[in-house]
DNA sequence: TTTATTCTGTGTATTTTTTACACAGATAAA
DNA sequence: TTTATCTGTGTAAAAAATACACAGAATAAA
């Protein structure tokens, strides 16, 4: 006997299966060497007092890139922050109130260029150290985490990923820190630069960077 | 002025916005040296006498690997294939009758191991070659296709992924065949071996495969 | 049965890529 | 002015990827 010997409702017809879509965006950011991820309690809500990644639900008018850039902003103030999409979860049971399936981003941004406000409906919002999460999250969010984590390591690996990760003038050591925070390895000067270089993607102002000893040059992402 | 200033409908609520899901399954063969791909026409539906891979509604009491498994067993009659999650689509316009996101998947199988059969509601099931699908494809299948196919390339330059593409057992020079046409380039005979050896991931069999000059070996693929 | 044809299976030399490694010059701090 | 810290650079060694040819096995043809 086949569990779906008689299910025929595979087309989509005006009265098919209805759930809601919500986009959540896993924040990373980049400081104090330290790779972190951006995490908020709301005021209202199934699960207050958890933490979770910036999410909400999309609406008929828009598509779930355009609720993604639509929560960010209305839960952070975030604006024109590039995300990549990541995977979709759907369990049965991932929210509490009703069916809701989720659509996974990540983004990375520059912490210090996007600093934290308490807009309304949150009660808390906080940066955490990747190593550090708190207890508490709700949903699947940590599973979510460890999905984007991973994609955005990935990405590292052969592509550029710095996204706003680092101001727009940069020097190699800056660049070399990041990739070792995100990639949770050391990694050789020498090696590292030439690697860099021969990608050719970075472009050199010519500028060298003040307060830091020796002098390090400034560089930039090359816009193709 | 910011358009996102007045809206405050991130909350997942018991009147939030909801739309139809499907899923739909880029179904890859490999028949004749050539890679090819599974399209079908609905007998009933919204876009009649168009070509679409297989694909369908989420219900209330399915994940949506639940219903990509249901999908391609009412459609096709396919069985406990693997598959594995590509992307989401959420195009306002994607679909005619209302707003439907798709979550697409892709999935890799051996068409002489499963025949092609009219199942109800199906008009026409064809294996079409990666390099001549048809004009009139359905939705936005085309593309859902072409990402698909990339990702399988990508999964294929690490990772092993035969999938059900090739019989349990297996020769060398038949791996290599697949390989070549999934990724379109010419592989040195013993630089593969070399590569698959050293992967580890192959278990000869001992025998020798029968009505083939050479006398090629047998090999399955180590299970963990 | 023999012969011809086609396909399999194997090793090594060459090139390319990756890795390891140390010190002089620049700047800030003392 | 001296000290301490950080930047910037080249080369040698190791590892990985590539190029390449022929003998043996099985089928197909004579």
């Amino acid at each position: 006997m086949d569990r779906y010997e008689n299910l025929e409702n595979i087309q989509v017809r005006p009265d098919s299966f209805e759930c809601s879509i919500t986009a959540d965006i896993t924040v990373f950011g980049y400081v104090e060497n330290k790779l972190k991820v951006l995490l908020l309690k709301k005021t209202v809500g199934d699960i207050k007092d958890h933490w979770m990644v910036p999410g909400g639900v999309m609406e008929a008018q828009e598509t779930i890139e355009d609720c993604a850039s639509k929560v960010l902003h209305a839960l952070t103030g975030f604006q024109n922050i590039h995300f990549e999409q990541v995977r979709t979860y759907s369990s049965i049971d991932r929210h509490p109130l009703k069916r809701v399936i989720t659509v996974c981003y990540y983004a990375l941004i520059k912490p210090e260029n996007h600093p934290l406000t308490l807009r309304s409906n949150v009660q808390s919002i906080e940066w955490f150290d990747m190593d550090k999460l708190p207890e508490n999250m709700g949903f699947d969010h940590r599973l979510l985490i460890q999905d984007a984590y991973a994609f955005v390591q990935n990405n590292l690996r052969d592509r550029l990923v710095v996204g706003e990760l680092l101001p727009k003038q940069f020097t190699l050591p800056e660049l070399q820190n990041l990739y070792e925070h995100i990639l949770n390895i050391k990694l050789d000067k020498r090696n590292f630069r030439k690697k860099m270089f021969q990608m050719d993607i970075l472009k050199s102002t010519g500028e060298k960077k003040a307060g830091v000893k020796g002098g390090p040059l400034l560089y930039e992402v090359k816009q193709l």
